[in-house]
DNA sequence: GAGTTTGAAACT
DNA sequence: CAGTTTCAAACTC
């Protein structure tokens, strides 16, 4: 059994890599992008030609450009933000079923071989991705389009074919992909965060219902200008909101010298318990952390008290192991009481932040629990079908202030008089050390259990 | 589809 | 920095 999940487990790795490579692709396609300025530049004019302006009508005309298949990422200041931005939250690489239906499969094999299979598919499509890409050019080359870089615009179609198997359900409602946000703004004229397409570096299209929409390329120096203005306020206005790490779940759990993810300044939410999509470390698919300031905390993605290690772990406890919770238990307690110590000894308030929040185990198909404790049907009353908007295997691209090693830190100072806005939970150090003592104790009871 | 709720963003 | 207002998404009916 061993052997099986040894090799199962390489196969997963092997997965992995193959999965972190075709980030790696889609980095670099942006990447294009962003080199491609001057092609932007034409699709600009271009669609500026197409376009109508939007200052008589009250519903701007949104531009398209070539194929419409593409949001156009802004270029200048922020674009690898908004790249990454505008990814982490479109960008769904595996293909992931509900999980009740998931949580079917009892054993970490099934597992394991339901994210193969995910993997596989998107081998597949990748393939069909090449060919695709191919013709593209050569077509654009044969009709003389300046238009976004056929990579970049099938990468994106890519993302969004996959995108349209789990889209929100307004953009389902609104039956529009194209990788816009299709933002509803009435006031804001699309050049403040509150429009989701200003907010994702990204162009308003037509299939936006926005009203006076300056973020048009149209309006190019306006929309810049607002960037900047925003960015001068806060640096990190136009990063990606979830911040993740590149390691898989099984290195994370292995060395957990890396928080695996989290929303980079932590929500606010007073009702709706971040179990609703109002949170945006719900939205985003990670548990809430110490650096939220939410209320009455049910975010099922862990909890952002100290509780959310036993939820994690219950979710995922069959009924027989109830002598390893126990353990389990006293090893938690014997962390906090070393992580009080060590608070004490570091003279900071430090608490205990969340474990790697489940989704990133239904995302990959690996049960976010250590490989002696089983994944268990009683998972499926986890949480509903609801897949959060965020992109797997994420490249960290925190500052270095923002990573766990920069420790300990009390956060960033930014231009804006608003702290609130950029903030970063403190001391994760002491959790990674008290996780490790429990993953220690859970290994050592494993072995003690199996002899 | 209209109205309500919610929390982030923006403002004071 | 804290409180308030504005805003648009999420949600409910």
């Amino acid at each position: 059994m061993d052997d099986r999940l040894r090799n199962s487990s390489l196969l997963a790795c092997e997965a992995d890599s193959h999965q972190q490579h075709s980030m790696r692709r889609r980095c670099l396609l942006f990447e294009m992008a962003e080199s491609d300025k001057e092609n932007f530049d034409n699709r600009a004019a271009v669609s500026q030609t197409n376009g109508k302006s939007n200052t008589n009508d009250m519903k701007s005309v949104k531009p398209k450009f070539g194929n419409g298949s593409t949001p156009c990422m802004l270029p200048g200041i922020g674009l690898h933000l908004n790249a990454l931005g505008a990814s982490a939250k479109d960008c769904k690489i595996v293909k992931r079923e509900p999980l009740a239906s998931r949580s079917q499969s009892a054993t970490m094999l099934g597992s394991i071989t339901s994210y193969l299979d995910h993997s596989r598919e998107e081998v597949l499509l990748r393939e069909d991705l090449d060919k695709k890409i191919t013709k593209s050019e050569m077509c654009d080359a044969k009709n003389g389009v300046q238009d976004a870089p056929a990579a970049f615009r099938i990468s994106e179609e890519f993302n969004q074919g996959n995108l349209k198997k789990k889209k929100s359900s307004r953009v389902e409602q609104d039956g529009d992909s194209e990788g816009c946000k299709n933002c509803n703004c009435k006031k804001s004229k699309c050049l403040k965060l509150y429009c989701e397409c200003f907010a994702a570096g990204i162009y308003c299209t037509e299939s936006c219902s926005c009203l006076e929409c300056y973020n048009i390329p149209a309006h190019e120096d306006t929309v810049l200008a607002t960037r900047k203005q925003i960015l001068s306020r806060n640096p990190l206005a136009f990063a990606p909101k979830v911040i993740r790490n590149s390691k898989s779940v099984a290195e994370i759990w292995e060395e957990p010298s890396e928080i695996s993810a989290r929303h980079k300044k932590g929500c606010n939410c007073k009702k709706s318990g971040c179990i609703k999509r109002y949170c945006e470390c719900y939205q985003g698919g990670v548990g809430c952390t110490i650096g939220c300031k939410c209320q009455g905390c049910q975010n099922t993605f862990g909890r952002k008290d100290s509780e959310c290690l036993m939820v994690v772990l219950k979710l995922h406890k069959p009924e027989a192991e109830e002598k390893t919770e126990t353990c389990i238990k006293e090893k938690v307690d014997e962390s906090l009481s070393k992580n009080k110590e060590l608070k004490d000894e570091e003279q900071a308030s430090v608490h205990l932040p969340c474990l790697p929040p489940l989704p990133f185990a239904i995302h990959s198909g690996i049960p976010c629990v250590p490989s002696n404790v089983a994944q268990s049907p009683t998972s499926q009353t986890l949480e509903s079908d609801f897949v959060p908007d965020i992109m797997l295997h994420f490249q960290d691209e925190r500052p270095e202030v923002l990573k766990g090693n920069c420790l300990p830190m009390a956060g960033v100072k930014t231009a804006s008089p608003n702290s609130k806005r950029v903030r970063v939970p403190q001391n994760e150090f002491v959790f990674q050390k008290s996780r490790k003592l429990v993953l220690k104790s859970i290994s050592s009871q494993s072995r003690n259990n199996a002899q």
